[in-house]
DNA sequence: GTGGTTTACGGGCATATGCCCATAATAGTC
DNA sequence: GACTATTATGGGCATATGCCCGTAAACCAC
């Protein structure tokens, strides 16, 4: 088993294994597992401000915003005009909702099929850690910039 | 502390973070971690072919064909012809070991920041939880594309 | 209420990711 | 040796990722 000395590339590389897995099982819906995400942590919490979303998601804002792109295009996302009119505020349509819904199973056998192999108990032990680490702030220690410059 | 149920993002919610954190630490360098992982594979590893390479970096052939373009563009990785004339033989080139050289001490930054933060102890184990999950094989259990098609 | 600061987005740029298909070369079969 | 199958790569397409900068709105003094 070749292990990578590197935290940054390790991660990357599970992550890259695991979303083809993902994408795979979700292909005959259409998405793609970061739409999927989306489109469910919009229904988690919609109506939703751009940036509030992305900090979910832990996303950057831009990266959202054109994340949304295909997705309002193919109509299962709209942006309306919030309270404050900086704002745009989204959420999931009928359409996206139906399509969330008819989909659920196809993240289910895709979940179901990672962890009959990896093991459910360590998957859940693993998602932990993975939360540590993308909920880390950097006043909480973590150095993003470093006495370097 | 806010946990995901989905594995595939939890995993790529944990790498972008971390991949954010690494390239902001290798900025100076005016390398990415990306291009960072693939010219320290391609030292490793060098002469290999691009397929070759992308194995080890558990990354689409393709993909990596395209990341090789800037880097190539800035002269620091050679594609030569290989003896089998289907392939193209990569190599470093001079200012690109050399980069890598000068570049080394900032990866080092930012793998001891985020060990410093997360544990050296707990990453060690992560990073091998990690590499089972990049090396899986479909013949391995792992479903890619399970019964529903 | 004017002026400076902060916040929320969008657009543009560059890279990252991976699929599909086409092309070219090797290998295998008879 | 010709035909087929496999392998290695490139080009095109679409999405993903995040930076920077500009714009507009809200907030905050005073």
């Amino acid at each position: 088993m070749p292990t990578v000395l590197c935290n940054c590339l390790a991660l990357r590389q599970a992550a890259r294994r695991v979303t083809q897995h993902y994408d795979h099982v979700l292909a005959p819906s259409g998405l793609k597992t970061t739409q999927f995400s989306v489109l469910a942590m919009l229904r988690r919490y919609q109506p939703i401000s751009l940036g509030a979303l992305a900090e979910h998601l832990v996303m950057d804002r831009a990266t959202l915003g054109h994340n949304l792109r295909p997705l309002q295009k193919a109509g299962w996302v709209s942006l309306g005009a919030g309270a404050d009119r900086r704002q745009r505020v989204l959420t999931l349509t009928d359409a996206g909702a139906a399509l969330l819904t008819d989909t659920a199973h196809l993240w289910r056998a895709a979940q179901d099929g990672f962890e009959a192999w990896f093991g459910a108990a360590d998957a859940a032990a693993l998602r932990t850690d993975l939360a540590v680490i993308a909920h880390m702030k950097p006043s909480e220690g973590f150095i993003s910039m470093p006495a370097l410059e």
